[in-house]
DNA sequence: GCGGTAAATTATG
DNA sequence: CATAATTTACCGC
């Protein structure tokens, strides 16, 4: 079940089950990844709810404001390892920005950087997801399954720079 | 400090 | 089992 959300940075494409939301597209298609086939499409209602609070939450994002709501995630799709990577994403504060070492820390895995990254890789839902917000140790934004652009661009609209080098802008 | 190589963890073929 | 993914640590320059 997919829909479109108009921002003012682009057309995004939702997809929706019966559980919530499965995944969000870039408007340049860069993150489109396979989804089950065999997902149960929500009902009519919880349709048109869950897509007016993403559009809601999405646009918000794009003009680097924190969504006072956010849609139930369907997150079957991915592992018991991502989900609870994903799950930590969500405890990001707006504008804060985290490391993969860190996460990993926080996951139990103190060197578990590069499967937190690759958690991060498989997250269907950016933006609402807050996989941008994380990045190398070293203060390098590292990578982005969009594209590097959309992940500086987000970060820029929330406020959140480069912690490690926000001296250096300009 | 920068670039290359080795190591660590989970997912996927 | 081997390879890949949004990394980190170490070594030499």
């Amino acid at each position: 079940m997919k829909a479109n959300v108009e921002t003012c940075l682009g057309l995004f494409e939702v997809t929706f089950s019966s559980k919530g939301l499965v995944s969000v597209v870039f408007p340049n298609g860069e993150n489109e990844r396979m989804l089950p086939n065999d997902l149960e499409f929500p009902s009519k209602e919880d349709f048109e709810l869950w897509l007016g609070i993403t559009s809601r939450a999405l646009r918000n994002f794009m003009e680097g404001i924190e969504p006072s709501e956010l849609p139930p995630f369907d997150l079957s799709l991915g592992t018991p390892f991502q989900q609870e990577v994903w799950n930590k994403l969500l405890e990001i504060q707006w504008g804060e920005v985290w490391t993969y070492a860190r996460l990993g820390r926080e996951l139990g895995k103190p060197n578990g950087a590069r499967a937190a990254g690759s958690a991060c890789g498989a997250n269907p839902i950016p933006v609402l997801i807050p996989c941008h917000r994380v990045l190398s140790s070293s203060g390098g934004l590292c990578g982005f399954t969009a594209g590097l652009p959309w992940k500086q661009r987000l970060l820029e609209l929330e406020g959140a720079w480069l912690p490690l080098k926000s001296a250096s802008a300009a």
